[in-house]
DNA sequence: ATGATGATTAACT
DNA sequence: GTTAATCATCATG
Protein backbone atom coordinates (compact mmCIF):
# COMPACT_ATOMS: atom_id res chain seq x y z
CA UNK A 1 0.00 0.00 0.00
CA UNK A 2 2.80 2.23 0.75
CA UNK A 3 4.73 2.34 -1.67
CA UNK A 4 6.68 5.44 -1.95
CA UNK A 5 7.24 7.11 -5.59
CA UNK A 6 11.05 7.09 -6.15
CA UNK A 7 12.98 9.89 -7.38
CA UNK A 8 13.39 8.12 -10.64
CA UNK A 9 9.42 8.64 -11.24
CA UNK A 10 10.73 12.59 -11.12
CA UNK A 11 13.80 12.78 -12.84
CA UNK A 12 11.64 12.58 -16.51
CA UNK A 13 9.94 14.79 -18.55
CA UNK A 14 8.09 17.05 -16.66
CA UNK A 15 4.85 16.78 -18.76
CA UNK A 16 5.17 12.97 -18.55
CA UNK A 17 4.90 13.08 -14.63
CA UNK A 18 2.55 15.56 -14.54
CA UNK A 19 -0.01 13.14 -16.58
CA UNK A 20 1.22 10.41 -14.58
CA UNK A 21 1.30 11.96 -11.15
CA UNK A 22 -2.62 11.99 -11.25
CA UNK A 23 -4.27 9.28 -9.28
CA UNK A 24 -1.20 8.67 -6.82
CA UNK A 25 -1.51 9.52 -3.36
CA UNK A 26 0.12 12.44 -1.70
CA UNK A 27 0.67 11.82 1.89
CA UNK A 28 1.84 14.01 4.96
CA UNK A 29 2.63 12.47 8.17
CA UNK A 30 2.39 15.74 11.01
CA UNK A 31 2.78 15.25 15.10
CA UNK A 32 -0.88 16.42 14.31
CA UNK A 33 -2.28 13.20 12.76
CA UNK A 34 -1.63 11.85 8.91
CA UNK A 35 -3.26 13.53 5.80
CA UNK A 36 -3.69 11.91 2.39
CA UNK A 37 -5.24 12.81 -0.83
CA UNK A 38 -5.83 11.46 -3.76
CA UNK A 39 -4.10 13.89 -6.96
CA UNK A 40 -6.56 14.67 -8.94
CA UNK A 41 -5.46 17.73 -10.79
CA UNK A 42 -2.01 19.06 -12.12
CA UNK A 43 -0.20 21.73 -13.88
CA UNK A 44 3.24 21.46 -15.78
CA UNK A 45 5.81 24.58 -15.51
CA UNK A 46 8.61 24.46 -18.19
CA UNK A 47 11.70 25.95 -18.38
CA UNK A 48 11.10 28.50 -21.01
CA UNK A 49 7.32 29.18 -20.20
CA UNK A 50 6.44 32.66 -19.88
CA UNK A 51 4.57 31.58 -17.07
CA UNK A 52 6.77 29.98 -14.83
CA UNK A 53 8.81 31.35 -12.10
CA UNK A 54 12.01 29.97 -13.62
CA UNK A 55 11.73 31.46 -16.58
CA UNK A 56 13.21 34.18 -15.65
CA UNK A 57 16.41 32.63 -14.71
CA UNK A 58 17.10 31.37 -11.03
CA UNK A 59 16.26 33.61 -7.68
CA UNK A 60 16.72 33.00 -3.87
CA UNK A 61 12.87 31.88 -4.48
CA UNK A 62 12.84 29.44 -7.01
CA UNK A 63 16.13 28.12 -6.81
CA UNK A 64 15.03 24.42 -5.41
CA UNK A 65 12.96 24.45 -8.97
CA UNK A 66 16.61 23.86 -10.08
CA UNK A 67 17.79 21.41 -7.53
CA UNK A 68 17.34 17.56 -7.36
CA UNK A 69 14.01 15.97 -8.71
CA UNK A 70 11.49 14.81 -5.78
CA UNK A 71 12.20 17.80 -3.72
CA UNK A 72 8.88 19.78 -2.74
CA UNK A 73 8.96 23.57 -3.76
CA UNK A 74 6.95 25.42 -1.76
CA UNK A 75 6.24 29.16 -2.43
CA UNK A 76 3.58 31.64 -1.53
CA UNK A 77 1.61 33.93 -3.73
CA UNK A 78 0.09 37.11 -3.53
CA UNK A 79 1.82 36.96 0.49
CA UNK A 80 -1.22 35.29 2.02
CA UNK A 81 -1.51 31.54 -0.09
CA UNK A 82 1.00 28.46 -0.23
CA UNK A 83 1.31 26.47 -3.38
CA UNK A 84 2.87 23.27 -3.81
CA UNK A 85 4.73 21.84 -6.57
CA UNK A 86 7.21 18.70 -7.23
CA UNK A 87 10.41 19.40 -8.74
CA UNK A 88 11.05 17.40 -11.52
CA UNK A 89 13.28 16.65 -15.10
CA UNK A 90 16.68 16.78 -13.71
CA UNK A 91 19.13 18.85 -11.43
CA UNK A 92 19.89 22.21 -13.40
CA UNK A 93 16.71 22.48 -15.11
CA UNK A 94 13.97 24.45 -13.70
CA UNK A 95 10.29 22.46 -13.81
CA UNK A 96 7.52 21.33 -11.32
CA UNK A 97 5.01 20.26 -10.93
CA UNK A 98 1.96 22.01 -9.55
CA UNK A 99 -0.60 20.03 -7.65
CA UNK A 100 -3.94 21.75 -7.93
CA UNK A 101 -6.14 19.40 -6.60
CA UNK A 102 -6.48 16.40 -4.15
CA UNK A 103 -9.76 13.79 -3.00
CA UNK A 104 -9.45 13.83 0.29
CA UNK A 105 -8.89 10.23 1.74
CA UNK A 106 -7.20 9.94 5.39
CA UNK A 107 -7.42 12.55 8.28
CA UNK A 108 -10.21 14.44 6.78
CA UNK A 109 -11.51 15.21 10.60
CA UNK A 110 -7.93 16.99 10.70
CA UNK A 111 -8.27 18.40 7.58
CA UNK A 112 -11.85 19.97 8.44
CA UNK A 113 -9.99 21.48 11.54
CA UNK A 114 -7.41 22.82 9.66
CA UNK A 115 -9.21 23.71 7.02
CA UNK A 116 -12.24 25.48 9.18
CA UNK A 117 -14.57 23.86 6.24
CA UNK A 118 -17.12 20.82 6.99
CA UNK A 119 -17.20 20.04 3.48
CA UNK A 120 -14.95 17.37 1.51
CA UNK A 121 -15.13 19.57 -1.60
CA UNK A 122 -13.92 22.92 0.16
CA UNK A 123 -11.07 20.97 1.97
CA UNK A 124 -8.34 20.24 -1.07
CA UNK A 125 -10.26 21.76 -4.28
CA UNK A 126 -7.29 24.54 -5.02
CA UNK A 127 -3.85 24.83 -4.78
CA UNK A 128 -3.69 27.17 -1.43
CA UNK A 129 -6.49 25.06 0.02
CA UNK A 130 -4.68 21.73 -0.31
CA UNK A 131 -1.54 22.78 1.07
CA UNK A 132 -3.75 24.01 4.13
CA UNK A 133 -5.69 21.08 4.83
CA UNK A 134 -2.48 18.74 4.94
CA UNK A 135 -0.88 21.39 7.10
CA UNK A 136 2.05 21.68 4.55
CA UNK A 137 3.77 25.17 4.75
CA UNK A 138 6.91 26.85 3.79
CA UNK A 139 8.83 24.49 6.05
CA UNK A 140 8.59 22.21 3.77
CA UNK A 141 10.10 23.65 0.94
CA UNK A 142 13.35 22.01 -0.76
CA UNK A 143 12.57 19.14 1.39
CA UNK A 144 13.37 15.32 -0.14
CA UNK A 145 9.83 13.91 -0.69
CA UNK A 146 11.63 10.48 -1.62
CA UNK A 147 13.97 9.45 1.23
CA UNK A 148 11.00 10.39 3.60
CA UNK A 149 12.51 9.67 6.75
CA UNK A 150 13.12 13.24 8.89
CA UNK A 151 10.96 14.63 6.36
CA UNK A 152 7.24 12.84 6.19
CA UNK A 153 5.45 14.84 3.16
CA UNK A 154 5.68 12.11 -0.10
CA UNK A 155 3.67 10.37 -2.81
CA UNK A 156 2.63 6.56 -2.93
CA UNK A 157 1.60 5.06 -5.67
CA UNK A 158 -2.23 4.66 -5.74
CA UNK A 159 -4.43 3.38 -8.82
CA UNK A 160 -3.46 4.42 -12.27
CA UNK A 161 -5.36 6.48 -14.58
CA UNK A 162 -6.49 5.26 -17.86
CA UNK A 163 -5.80 7.77 -21.14
CA UNK A 164 -9.60 8.13 -21.91
CA UNK A 165 -10.06 9.19 -18.17
CA UNK A 166 -7.70 11.87 -18.78
CA UNK A 167 -8.24 15.17 -19.91
CA UNK A 168 -5.57 18.37 -21.28
CA UNK A 169 -6.81 21.73 -20.62
CA UNK A 170 -4.79 25.40 -20.48
CA UNK A 171 -4.22 26.29 -17.05
CA UNK A 172 -5.59 28.81 -14.51
CA UNK A 173 -5.04 32.04 -12.85
CA UNK A 174 -2.00 32.95 -15.09
CA UNK A 175 -1.53 35.61 -17.94
CA UNK A 176 1.52 34.23 -19.64
CA UNK A 177 1.12 31.14 -21.51
CA UNK A 178 -2.33 30.72 -21.32
CA UNK A 179 -2.83 28.64 -24.79
CA UNK A 180 -0.55 26.07 -23.49
CA UNK A 181 -2.31 22.51 -23.14
CA UNK A 182 -0.51 22.16 -19.57
CA UNK A 183 -3.08 21.21 -17.11
CA UNK A 184 -4.25 18.10 -16.30
CA UNK A 185 -7.03 16.63 -14.64
CA UNK A 186 -9.08 13.28 -14.23
CA UNK A 187 -12.10 13.18 -16.16
CA UNK A 188 -15.48 13.43 -14.30
CA UNK A 189 -13.52 13.70 -10.94
CA UNK A 190 -15.79 15.99 -8.15
CA UNK A 191 -12.91 17.37 -6.19
CA UNK A 192 -10.95 19.10 -9.25
CA UNK A 193 -10.67 23.19 -9.09
CA UNK A 194 -12.79 23.96 -12.15
CA UNK A 195 -14.87 22.09 -13.91
C1' DA B 1 15.11 51.14 0.83
C1' DT B 2 10.98 51.28 -1.73
C1' DG B 3 7.37 50.08 -4.97
C1' DA B 4 5.02 46.88 -8.39
C1' DT B 5 3.26 42.51 -8.95
C1' DG B 6 0.87 38.02 -8.66
C1' DA B 7 0.72 29.93 -10.55
C1' DT B 8 -5.51 32.77 -5.23
C1' DT B 9 -9.54 32.62 -2.34
C1' DA B 10 -13.71 34.18 -0.18
C1' DA B 11 -17.30 37.20 -0.02
C1' DC B 12 -20.56 39.79 -2.36
C1' DT B 13 -24.01 41.53 -6.21
C1' DG C 1 -19.78 36.75 -12.43
C1' DT C 2 -17.05 40.35 -10.10
C1' DT C 3 -13.91 42.27 -6.66
C1' DA C 4 -11.35 43.17 -2.50
C1' DA C 5 -7.88 41.37 0.70
C1' DT C 6 -2.98 41.15 1.55
C1' DC C 7 2.40 40.50 1.71
C1' DA C 8 6.68 37.85 0.21
C1' DT C 9 9.50 38.28 -3.55
C1' DC C 10 11.91 40.71 -7.22
C1' DA C 11 13.69 44.76 -9.69
C1' DT C 12 15.13 49.27 -9.49
C1' DG C 13 17.36 53.62 -7.33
Amino acid sequence: MEFILPSEFYARDTVLVARELLGHVLVHDTPEGLTAGRIVETEAYLQGDPACHASRGMTPRNRVMFGPPGHAYVYIIYGMHHCFNVVTAREGVGEAVLIRALEPLEGIPLMQVRRGKEKLKDLCRGPAMLVQAMGISRNNNGEDMVVGVGGRLFVCRGEAVGEDDLVTTTRVGINQGVELPLRFYIKGDNYISRK
